[in-house]
DNA sequence: ATGAATGCAAAGGTTTTGCACCCCC
DNA sequence: GGGGGTGCAAAACCTTTGCATTCAT
C-alpha cells in the first residue's frame, strides 16, 4: 500500500512524484527521544502502569519512522526489527501511546484504515496524495476558524475535526521541481 | 451506536437534542424512486451487468431510509426487511451502487467506520454530533475554494476532500430551540 | 510479592470468496 | 443458452481476549 514509503529514512526522494516522505517531525535527534521517554514515564507512572522494554521499542520505533502508519503497518515493522514482541502487544500498546499522547490517530487513508502519526501538538491537516499514496500536512488559520464558526452558526460546539484533502501531485511535479523542498509540512 | 436513530421516519424529533435525523433529501417521492431505478438501469446497461431484484431491494431501502448507515447497518436492515437476501449479496451490490452513484461513501463515524449516503450531486461536507450521534450535514462555498487553493497552493491538484467536524450540540440545544428547525442541511 | 505486561493461541467480528444453482437479457 | 447474480458456507482478515508465565517496582 503505501508501504516502503518510509523505509530508509536517510534517502531523502521516496516518492514517485519526487517528494519526500518525511515531514518536519521525521526522525527525532537523540535529545527528542529522551523527552518522549520521559513523556511515557511520567503517564505510565500516573497510571499505574509499567515500562517495559517491548513499550519503549515500539514507541522508539514509532518516533524514528515519524510518519504516517497504520495499525498493520506498524505490527510488521515492529515484527521485522523485533520478531519477538507480539501482535498483540503491538495493539496494545497503541492505545496506551495514544492515550499518554505519543502516538496520535488520525483517519486518513483513502482506504478509510485508521493511521497514526507521532503526536503533535500543533494541529494540522492531510492531503493524502492519489498520485503517490504519500501522506503530507498543511496547516491554515484561515481554514479553521471558517469552519469553526460554519459550525457554530448552526448550533455546534466545535471539538475536533479531520480534513482531508485527496489530491495529486504528478502534475505539478513535473512542471516544477522546485516545490520539491521543505513543502511535506506546510503552515499557510 | 446510531442505531435507532433513523428507524420510524415518520416522526420528526428523533435525537436526544431534539433535531431530526432526517435531512433535505430524506425519503424519496414516487417519481424521484424511478429517476434513481433509471440511472441504476443505465449504469447497469454500461457495464454488462443484469437488474435483479435483489438489486433493486437493497437500493430502494437505502433511498427510502435516506440517512447516513455503516456496511452493518444496511446488511441488518436488509436481513429485517427481505431475511431471503444473504450478506454477500448486500457487500457485492454496495460496491455497485456506489459505482452507479447512488451510493456514495464518506467516512464520518467517530469510531471511523465506513458510513454511506444517498448520492448527492451537491458535495457536502459533516458533522457528527458527539453528544447525539447524529450526523449532519453543512456547506460553505468560502471553505471549499479556501481548501483547494491550500492545496494548489503547495502543489497539488485536489480532487476531493473529507471534511469533518466532531462537535457538541447538546448546549446549543438546550439554549435555542428554535435552532432545531430546518437545519439539518446548511448551505452558507 | 504483587499486579501489570507479555506471548501465544484461540476467539470475535466483519468482509470476501468459492461454488452450485438460478435467472435476467 | 450464457454469463452475471445469488445464497450459503467457508475462508480471509484484522483485532481483541484468555491464560499461563515473566517482569517491573
Amino acid at each position: 500500500m503505501n508501504g516502503g514509503a518510509s523505509r530508509s529514512p536517510k534517502t531523502a526522494q521516496l516518492y514517485p512524484c519526487g517528494r519526500s516522505s518525511r515531514h518536519s517531525r521525521g526522525t527525532e535527534s537523540a535529545a527528542k527521544f529522551e523527552e518522549w521517554r520521559a513523556r511515557l514515564r511520567k503517564h505510565i507512572a500516573g497510571q499505574g502502569l509499567k515500562y517495559t522494554e517491548q513499550r519503549w521499542k515500539i514507541a522508539s520505533l514509532i518516533l524514528s519512522s515519524g510518519g504516517h502508519l497504520d495499525a498493520q503497518e506498524l505490527v510488521a515493522r515492529v515484527k521485522r526489527k523485533h520478531p519477538g514482541i507480539g501482535a498483540a502487544t503491538v495493539y496494545r500498546n497503541i492505545k496506551i501511546l495514544c492515550d499518554a499522547s505519543i502516538l496520535n490517530e488520525s483517519l486518513v487513508d483513502s482506504q478509510g484504515r485508521a493511521i497514526y502519526e507521532v503526536f503533535d501538538e500543533a494541529h494540522h491537516d492531510h492531503i493524502v496524495c492519489l498520485d503517490c499514496g504519500g501522506i503530507f500536512e498543511f496547516h491554515d488559520p484561515k481554514l479553521e476558524s471558517l469552519q469553526d464558526s460554519a459550525a457554530e452558526s448552526i448550533g455546534f460546539e466545535p471539538v475536533r475535526h479531520r480534513h482531508i484533502v485527496y489530491a495529486r501531485c504528478k502534475y505539478k511535479a513535473k512542471r516544477s521541481s522546485s516545490l520539491n523542498e521543505g513543502i511535506e509540512r506546510t503552515r499557510l
